[in-house]
Formats: structure tokens, C-alpha cells, sequence
DNA sequence: TTGTATTTTTTTGTATACAACGTTGATTCT
DNA sequence: AGAATCAACGTTGTATACAAAAAAATACAA
């Protein structure tokens, strides 16, 4: 662990943001799995008394990204290659479930918004930068979230989303995957626009399995 | 709200012990949607610091059993129709997802349990104890998430099955929907046998549509 | 009476104190 | 040397104290 650092912009509880800030390093890998979470030691580097460190810790945990052992205190959750295949089994249901739903409610501004994701993904990509290629993904897929309309699902979907972060970075960096991707925004694009429900599902299908095994090997390769 | 009682068994944490009696009584309805969860109000009745209370409402707000509001408190969740909807279409999508996990990993000895579970659910029946009914479902359930072998889906169930609880009990009050609980379980149960996993997505798709379909009518009454 | 300022009270947010537990490493005994 | 024991330290668990904000009650004026 290094600099962590307190993002302290308008008013939010502190325990918000130290949780915000622990998540955002446990993603962006500066924290990393196994690794202790120490009471005394984040309130010294944050600055803050461990009462919110210690709120922190308990939603990351019921988020996930934390586990705690009485008495021992908690640490940064790890995943297996077998935690990140049920993540991903989980993820493409509920992909395939948000892209259905949007292809019911989608509105024609909703469709012209994605088509911009689109453009703005390939786009993007000439960039290399990979950080704004994973946020240019995000947006894309985020536009289906939202016409889905389903708030619940949202949370759960950014929540998955966030557990195989670490993964899907590595998969964004193989340039050879863009071709693909490219072609696989663009069929769910005209799926939604032509709201045939059965299509979109199957190319979200496709998209997310391209992205599973990806994510695997990468896993497999790191152990 | 009523008499909260510690369950002081093992050693928990206490922040624990709050959180699981907590969750219990919102779930039992004993603490009503909207009622506020005053900390100091909460620690004298159960006996102990802000502290462990605290800590317990981060975990239900992170849960979804409570919403907070920052130099306000943390209340109890409510939840519209359209709430109950949004968390029905996600159920549905992951009961799904896991009776097809269960049609290709079940064991012979897990249908023969199964089996056992679809009896005993019949049997219980006949006592027209609630409390009871819905335990022998959540036990058949639970067979089949635990075969689906994913432990993450079988949270994100649990989660779900929280959340619908309340409601889903009135469903099991109403007797006239006895016969065909009996069927839907019966004809899981033998297309998990045969490993049919296209006729089990079916089955479980009608059986939690009905579930649905019910409750999203016992909220709309309650509104 | 009503509306507004002011004060009082209640409640949350944060820090800190102290106790209990676990771990580690030294020390003693075999 | 190796195992067992114990002491010292570090860490978490819990309670409490104090500050700050919000809500409620009160007083006062129109």
C-alpha cells in the first residue's frame, strides 16, 4: 500500500469517504488481496480516528471487497479463478436480464445516446489509454443499464462489475480484442434499436463470454 | 417496535449479534418500513454501546434492509411496487440461472434430498403453519442453490429472498395456491432428475412467475 | 393567532479511552 | 535442542465523551 489520500470535496460523512477511498484502492490494485486492513494504521495515513475507518470496513465487507475475521481483523478479499467464474455466470445472466428489459423501454434518445457510446468507444481506443477505454465501456454499457429502469439491478451489475475491475483492465489492454468489441457494441446497438429482444440477448451473450474466458485465462495465468 | 432480545450464544462480535437481530425484525416486520433506527434508542434496548449499532446499520444500509441519510439516521427500507418489481425480474433471472447450474452439476444423493425436501414441503403444508411453510420452501431452495455450486449467487439469492420475504408470506397464507406449489415443485424436482436443463428453467420460470405475480398483487392491496 | 427568532433538546458524527484477546518472542524446564 | 510457559506488545472490540448539526420547543412581535 501507498499514498492513499482523502478525497474531501463536499460534505459527506467521513466514513463515505474513506469508503469511497479504500474501494478506489482496493480496484485500482494499490491495495492488494490478503492485504491487512489495519485500523490504527488507514486512520494515521487518512488522518481521521478509526470510528469511520471502522464503518468503512464493514461495508466494504458486506460489499465484498473485504473480509473480516473476528478478532483479527479484516483484510482485502481475494478471488480464485473459481470466486471469478461464479462472478462471471452471475454477471451474464444479469447482463443478458439488462439488455432485455432496455430493449422493452429503450426510447429513441436512448438509442442515439448508445450509438455516441459507440463512436466514443472506438473512438477511444486508437488512445491506448486504458483507462479511458475501461471508462468508455463503462458508459456504453451503462446507457443499457439505464434504460433497463431497474435501480436494483444497476447497483447489483456496478457491484459485479467492480469485483472483476481488476481483470477486465488486462483484457482491455490486448489490442487484438478490439476488432470484436467494436463489432460486438455495434450488433447490440442495432439489436436495441431494432428492439428485437431475442438478438440483443444473444450477443450480450456472446460479448460477455468473450470477456469471461478472457478474464480466465488471465487468472489462470497469474497463478 | 416491540421487545428485541439478544441471541447470546457463541461468541459474535456485537456488531453482529445487532445486525442479526436487527435484520430479524425487519424482516419478521417488527420493525416497521420508515421507522427510524435510533442508535442511542437502540443501544439501550439491547443492552449495548452505539458502537456494535453503528456498525450493524452500515451493514443493513449496504444489505438494503435500511436506507441512511446523512445527520439524519438510518430508517428502515420500504418498498414500492416498482421496487418489488425490479427485484422480482432479478430474482427470476437468478433462480434461473441457478437450477440450470443445478441441472448440470446435481448429485444423485442431492435429487434424492431433493426429493425428500418436495415431501416434506407437501407434509407441512397440512399444518398451515406459516412460519413452517416457508422454511420447508426455503430448505427445497436451498438444495438447489447449493448444488448450483456457486456460493456468490446462493448470497445474492438469500438477499433477494430478504427482501421479498414479507411479502411472500402472505403468498403462502392464501391455501388455494397449495396444489399448484405441490405440482411446480414435483416437476423441478423430476427435470433436475432427467438433467433437463431447458424444461428446469421452464418449470422455475412459471413457479417464480406465479410467485410474482402474487405478491406484486399483496402490495398493490397494502397500497 | 400566526409567523419568526431564539433557545433547548435530541441525535448523529467523530475522537478517544480502556478492556480483552491474540500473537510473538523470550525464558525456562525437560 | 525442543517444547511449554509466560510476558510484552499490537490489534480489535466496546464504551464513552465531546462537538456539530438538525429538530423541536419556546418566546416574542405583529
Amino acid at each position: 500500500m501507498q499514498d492513499l489520500e482523502l478525497n474531501t470535496d463536499a460534505y459527506l460523512p467521513l466514513r463515505d469517504v474513506v469508503f469511497n477511498t479504500l474501494r478506489e484502492a482496493i480496484l485500482r490494485g494499490d491495495l492488494k488481496p490478503g492485504e491487512r486492513l489495519m485500523e490504527l494504521q488507514l486512520a494515521a495515513k487518512l488522518g481521521v480516528s478509526r470510528t469511520p475507518i471502522r464503518e468503512a470496513i464493514r461495508m466494504l465487507q458486506q460489499e465484498g471487497l473485504a473480509v473480516t475475521i473476528p478478532r483479527r481483523g479484516a483484510e482485502v478479499a481475494g478471488m480464485t479463478e473459481k470466486d471469478m467464474e461464479d462472478v462471471l455466470q452471475i454477471r451474464e445472466a444479469l447482463e443478458i436480464l439488462a439488455v432485455q428489459l432496455a430493449s422493452e423501454k429503450v426510447t429513441d434518445e436512448q438509442v442515439d445516446e448508445l450509438a455516441e457510446k459507440v463512436k466514443a468507444f472506438e473512438e477511444v481506443l486508437k488512445t491506448k489509454d486504458i483507462k479511458q477505454i475501461a471508462q468508455a465501456d463503462i458508459d456504453f454499457h451503462d446507457v443499457i443499464y439505464t434504460a433497463a429502469d431497474n435501480p436494483k439491478l444497476l447497483g447489483m451489475l456496478n457491484n459485479l462489475r467492480e469485483q472483476i475491475y481488476r481483470y477486465r483492465v488486462e483484457y482491455l489492454k490486448d489490442e487484438k480484442n478490439y476488432p470484436r468489441l467494436i463489432e460486438e457494441h455495434q450488433q447490440i446497438l442495432d439489436g436495441l434499436r431494432r428492439r428485437d429482444k431475442a438478438y440483443v440477448a444473444e450477443m450480450t451473450r456472446t460479448h460477455v463470454d468473450n470477456q469471461a474466458n478472457a478474464v480466465k485465462n488471465i487468472i489462470r495465468r497469474q497463478e
